[in-house]
RNA sequence: GAUUAUGUAGCUCAGCAGGUAGAGCACAUCCCUUUUAAGGAUGGGGUCCUGGGUUCGAAUCCCAGCAUGAUCACCA
């Protein structure tokens, strides 16, 4: 990024100054009267011509084509684009034409936000347009937009830099179609949720995203200090733990659209920070709770879409409950054609090198049963599938399946390949529970750091006795993304988390008029790339020499030309 | 973290057998009273990501770094 500004920045700066002197304010103080949004004129005006004829609209300036004494304006506000018609005389007082042909037409840009009122009208074109009356600026803006064109749904000069889109969100938001609508669909994911768990008498609550023991999941987290405790304190992973205390509690349902935050690798599908829903129902078990996510999940799909098919990159896909159920073990014969079912650690060892893993003597059954299905398996399940009854080894919150002690009453949702929701009938006997943080830590003793720690007051908790209870967690960030096509977390997230934006160093004006530099030369100093007095300091003083007054040459600066002896005795002062 | 691609004007991109840096849009000036990504003419605008190296000469070739994307690893 250039610290100088550029051409068209400084013109922008010059019309902001020159419409100072005119006595416009760019930056009004007092609200402008809007009684129209775009979209809304475009749908209703074809029906009744009788309409918005004392119409009040503001926006931005989105596209400026200036034909003489009239002149076409896209101005785009928060739902959509209009078309105005601005005539000189409709705009000026009288024989004075200034306003149009110097405020308009000069000191007026693209971008520049501006309130115009006037009636609507068809140009013999066929475009709807509202025949502007009075115009009035309601915000100068300094930075020129990317422009982009669109003509019969081809979009022309696209802004896509990642970079940059992300970046300045702003930006991506204002000239990118459609962004604006996958942000909205977002936030009705979030509605629809909210109302389906309402509607049953469901809490929404609040829990701690600092804390002092990371539990809930395998993951490893992020770590922080608190000064006053002096001790550290980590952001949450996971807040089921803390949902199941509530449980435990009294509540007879508790859900949490919660941020949680994970140290790991950053990919199309991982956010540092991300958004999960979880909620627990007390005296409710997993096969319930498949029930009501897969009504969940095809009520929001209907309140997106008014219908339960959402295409997401190639594939249709059908939100229609019910979806189908497949257990762990048969998933796995049907895609290794490998029949593990009471298989021992031994055993599976053998198929999980005759699948081609590399063994491995830190990760135990459940870990290898976990990889393979997730190499072989996971994939393959586009359409929405239940995936039930997980290895216990793997699951150390989950209650013991009651047909088959070495299996869990879980389920994951799968959708497009990828793990969508994850669900358990909760382990509520507190001994069982103690044992199984236990076998996570002989775990993390054989080297699996994702192992949990264990966790003493939700122990102590469910001593008081939490009554059976189903808990389930949804990653929002991916729902977002299949109910709106989007192809990566960063589409649906408005700031994903980037790398710093490099800063680049300047020193100011006043440190180079203290070494002595005129300030005639100062900008051009900067200009031909000594931004910093270092800089100046390390440049070889002939090559510095040659280059101030090679770009004087060059740029036929109208000043003296430096002397060797005025520019070492700068350096000297440094 | 690994591999790889990309980084040139405000935006989108050309240019790269090494020899004065280009286009479209945007911008500026002038002309034009209803245009449809774009009315016409003329013009200005660049640390070719950064730093080294090779060379008489580097946007172009080599090395390192930075940023971004993709793939993989990591992520139940």
């Amino acid at each position: 990024m250039s610290l100088e500004l550029s051409e068209q920045e400084l013109f922008r700066r010059k019309s902001l100054e020159e419409l100072q002197n005119a006595g416009i304010n760019p930056y009004p103080a007092e609200l402008f009267e809007v009684n129209a949004k775009t979209t809304e004129i475009l749908e209703k005006y074809p029906t009744d011509n009788t309409l918005f004829q004392k119409v009040s609209i503001a926006g931005r300036m989105m596209s400026r084509r200036i034909m003489g004494a009239a002149s076409f304006v896209e101005l785009q506000d928060s739902v959509g684009r209009i078309q105005l018609y601005i005539k000189r005389d409709d705009i000026c007082e009288g024989e004075d034409t200034s306003f149009y042909n110097n405020v308009f037409k000069k000191m007026m840009d693209i971008g520049d936000i501006i309130g115009v009122t006037g009636y609507v009208f068809t140009t013999q074109m066929g475009e709807i347009s509202i025949h502007v009356t009075e115009l009035k600026l309601l915000s100068k803006s300094l930075k020129p937009l990317p422009i982009v064109k669109e003509k019969d749904g081809v979009v022309y000069d696209a802004f896509s830099d990642p970079e940059q889109r992300y970046r300045q969100r702003y930006v991506d938001l204002i000239v990118n179609e459609g962004v604006k609508d996958t942000f909205i669909k977002r936030t009705k994911v979030i509605q629809s949720m909210r109302e389906f768990f309402n509607a049953q008498g469901y809490l929404e609550v609040e829990t701690p995203i600092l804390q002092a023991i990371p539990g809930g999941a395998a993951a490893r987290p992020f770590s922080t200090h608190h000064n006053a405790l002096n001790i550290p304190l980590y952001l949450r992973v996971a807040n089921e733990l803390y949902l199941k205390r509530l449980i435990v509690g009294g509540f007879d349902g508790v859900y949490e659209f919660a941020k949680d935050f994970r140290n790991e690798g950053m990919d199309r599908t991982h956010n540092p920070e991300f958004t999960v829903m979880e909620i627990y129902v007390a005296y409710k078990d997993y096969l319930w709770m498949m029930d009501f996510t897969e009504k969940m999940i095809e009520k929001v799909a209907l309140d997106l879409h008014g219908k339960t098919q959402v295409l997401f990159g190639e594939n249709q896909i059908e939100f229609k409950a019910p979806f189908r159920r497949v257990t762990m073990i048969d998933a796995i014969k049907e895609h290794t054609g490998y029949d593990i079912k009471n298989m021992n650690e031994s055993q599976i060892l053998n198929v999980y090198g005759n699948l081609g893993f590399v063994k491995d003597p830190s990760k135990g059954k459940a870990k290898m049963i976990d990889e393979i299905f997730g190499e072989k398996c996971e994939h393959n399940y586009i359409q929405p599938t239940f995936i039930i009854d997980y290895p216990v080894e793997m699951s150390p919150l989950c209650k013991k399946h009651r047909d088959n002690p070495e299996l869990t009453e879980r389920f994951e949702l799968f959708v497009n390949g990828k793990e969508l929701a994850n669900a358990y009938t909760e382990l509520n006997d507190p001994i069982d529970q103690y044992n199984r943080f236990y076998d996570q830590m002989k775990l993390a003793a054989r080297g699996d750091d994702e192992a949990m720690f264990i966790d003493q007051d939700f122990l102590r908790a469910l001593e008081y006795g939490m009554p059976p209870t189903s808990g389930m967690g949804i990653g929002i960030d991916r729902l977002v993304m299949f109910m709106t096509n989007s192809n990566s977390i960063q589409d649906v997230l408005f700031f994903p988390q980037m790398r710093p934006e490099k800063k680049a160093v300047q020193s100011t004006d006043e440190e180079f008029a203290a070494i002595g530099v005129p300030e005639l030369w100062i900008q051009h100093i900067r200009k031909a790339g000594f931004n910093t007095l270092s800089a100046l300091k390390e440049a070889n003083i002939n090559k510095l020499f040659n280059d101030l007054n090679g770009f004087r040459k060059k740029n036929k600066l109208d000043i003296a030309a430096m002397n060797l002896a005025e520019l070492t005795e700068w350096i000297s002062k440094i």
